[in-house]
DNA sequence: TGATTCGCCGGAAACGTTACCGTTGTTAAC
DNA sequence: GTTAACAACGGTAACGTTTCCGGCGAATCA
């Protein structure tokens, strides 16, 4: 560097220490009104530009925070709100948020995981926001080198125990439940649950269609599929079957929404109208799904929030690094929209479009 | 940090000295095989992790770029693939990706611009990728500061001399191009060209478009709209204007995508048919469309190899700070699909659904 | 044998900040 | 008039690395 400019430069040129010029640089008492104006207005001359990575190394903080995307090839609609909450939070408190993506083997003991430089070494973050498909080796390792964390929980798999982790979830279950009730409330009996339970995720789903059906004396239908690349296929798979059980079926709960539309495709393949014949709820409120018609009712997750929360929680945490583990919970709005109707003789569309938007 | 273990810890506990660990550490010459066995025993002995703001003060890099996403309130699917494209890229070189959304305005003069810590102080950067929507000043206040940077060329505004900028562009013009040279072939002549052209995006689309028309002795129609929120009710507008031209008319060519949803749920309402009344390309290929019928012909854009190129352009700059300006192209892929048929009768859409998915 | 080379290594100065501490000169207190 | 308090400031040691340079012993060469 040519014209680098330091900060004993600034001293020189102003006639004054370099612990004066750090002090009004930080905004320090102990400097008179005099100097201190001396100096900014040399700073200002010379455009002088602090150096942060000095700064970092004695203050000891990074003033960055990474927000890392495990196991997932994309960054889908719903990391890249989280991601976005997470961004905008940090740069309120002027943080700096390092994205990076990484794949790892779900059974390599955590000693073993190949950890990312800017986690291995030291100085670089001094926290971590985890996201992503996640699993308990991962979790430790980062664990075992004792920096902060939080994580995102709803794809969590393993036997995690949640009360040693600082978690932000989205309520899957009560939102389940909110729309399974909301099916109920408009008539339906013969509600069926389409999840892969062997997903964390889906089984929440599951329990919270579960318990709406029991607390109105109904009784629960589950077809439990494995999803393993495509849950739109899954849901078109899923569609075939319950073809066989109509008319009682009248109502689908979709584990989500690529399922529902999965769902949606299979039924209207073969003649079976929605919401005139089956009515159908997804979960997630994707994005760019306005252009399917019927519009899907579905369950709205606030994505940004999830992110605002995860940045929140894991700044609590820098602050007081013995925060008790908390487990946060975004709660979930149902949206009805165009695929859920009353049973029986169908309204069609129209006849139900109520849009709750917040 | 109570149990902090420096390299000066690690020389002492092997009897060597600072140096020879840092030797050993960076694999430089000069060293025994027998102490550098030691010392790395040692390392792993004490779970040594050198700290890399201190390495990076010393060596003067970051091994850190910035993806700036400007004036967009959500990374959308299109960025969210740059993204990865970048940080994928940069994680081959083991650097890594700072994320940050960013506004301004485009009047504000350059040196009035407040930019964000990170870029404005030293040392946290080695270089800028500079996506979203842009304008000279923010362009220029950075080429103030004399960082290196590339810039996502797309979507810039204003009379920049490209010739000055390291940029990397998709194709607009050619994909548009061969998307109207399609339909052309197909035997449409009343083509219609649907964008804003005060955006020089659509503007290079239009381009295209007109190009290809020239090129086969046909007059080009434009319906220039303005786009300020919604590019899909631009379409549903456009859509209408349509209709009187109908049935000359025979084809539509789209400024993007959502352009052409807009389009087709226009033309949808007021029972003109797509394809077989009229046929309809987009442009951008964008995710999550693959649920709407008739599924619609575009031109594919590869948007992580964007990124891709972005990262690596930004890393040859680092490399050699002379390297002359250069704007490199992604070029782009036309993807028949089923909103495109024979003018006519209309063959349907099972009549010509010939994917061309590389 | 003496001079030269070479492999190996340690000391110490950087890098650009902040933080601590001591030293002024001035004012207030008695 | 002496002491105490205080505002304002400078010097310097950190922070944890890398890099430069010099030294030392052994091997090589004349």
């Amino acid at each position: 560097m040519f014209e680098y400019v330091s900060i004993r430069d600034i001293a020189r040129r102003a006639g004054v220490g370099v612990s004066t010029v750090s002090r009004v640089l930080n905004d320090y008492p102990d400097t008179s009104q005099q100097t201190r104006e001396k100096v900014l207005r040399i700073i200002r001359e010379v455009n002088y530009r602090p150096n942060s990575r000095a700064r970092q190394l004695v203050k000891n903080t990074a003033e960055t925070i990474c927000f890392i995307l495990n196991n997932r090839d994309v960054i889908n609609p719903f990391h890249s709100r989280v991601l976005m909450g997470v961004a905008r939070y940090a740069r309120t408190l002027a943080k700096n948020v390092i994205f990076m993506q990484f794949d790892y083997p779900p059974d390599a003991p955590p000693n073993r995981l190949i950890l990312p430089p800017v986690i291995w070494e030291r100085g670089a973050l001094d926290g971590l926001v985890i996201a992503g498909t996640n699993y308990p080796n991962f979790i430790n390792a980062v664990k075992a080198l004792r920096i902060p964390f939080v994580v995102f929980g709803n794809n969590l798999f393993g036997d995690l125990q949640i009360r040693d982790l600082h978690s932000v979830w989205f309520d899957n279950e009560g939102g389940t439940r909110k729309s399974t009730e909301y099916l109920i409330e408009l008539g339906h009996q013969n509600i069926w649950c389409l999840v892969d339970t062997t997903k964390p995720w889906y089984r929440r789903c599951y329990d919270g269609y579960c318990q709406a059906m029991e607390q109105h004396q109904l009784r629960p239908h589950k077809l439990d599929v494995r999803i393993e690349d495509s849950p739109f296929n899954a849901g078109v798979e899923g569609a075939k079957q319950f073809l066989h059980l109509q008319p009682q079926l009248s109502a689908i709960v979709a584990g989500d929404d690529e399922i529902a539309l999965g769902v949606l495709s299979g039924l209207n393949q073969n003649g079976v109208r929605v919401p005139d014949d089956i009515s159908l709820v997804g979960f997630d409120d994707i994005e760019g799904l306005k252009f399917v018609r019927p519009l899907l009712t579905t369950v709205r997750v606030a994505k940004e929030k999830i992110g605002e929360e995860l940045a929140k929680l894991l700044f609590e945490l820098l602050q007081n690094r013995d925060l008790p583990p908390v487990k946060r919970t975004v709660s979930t709005e149902l949206l009805v929209r165009e695929s859920s109707a009353r049973p029986g003789r169908g309204l069609g569309s129209n006849g139900l479009s109520i849009e709750v938007v917040s």
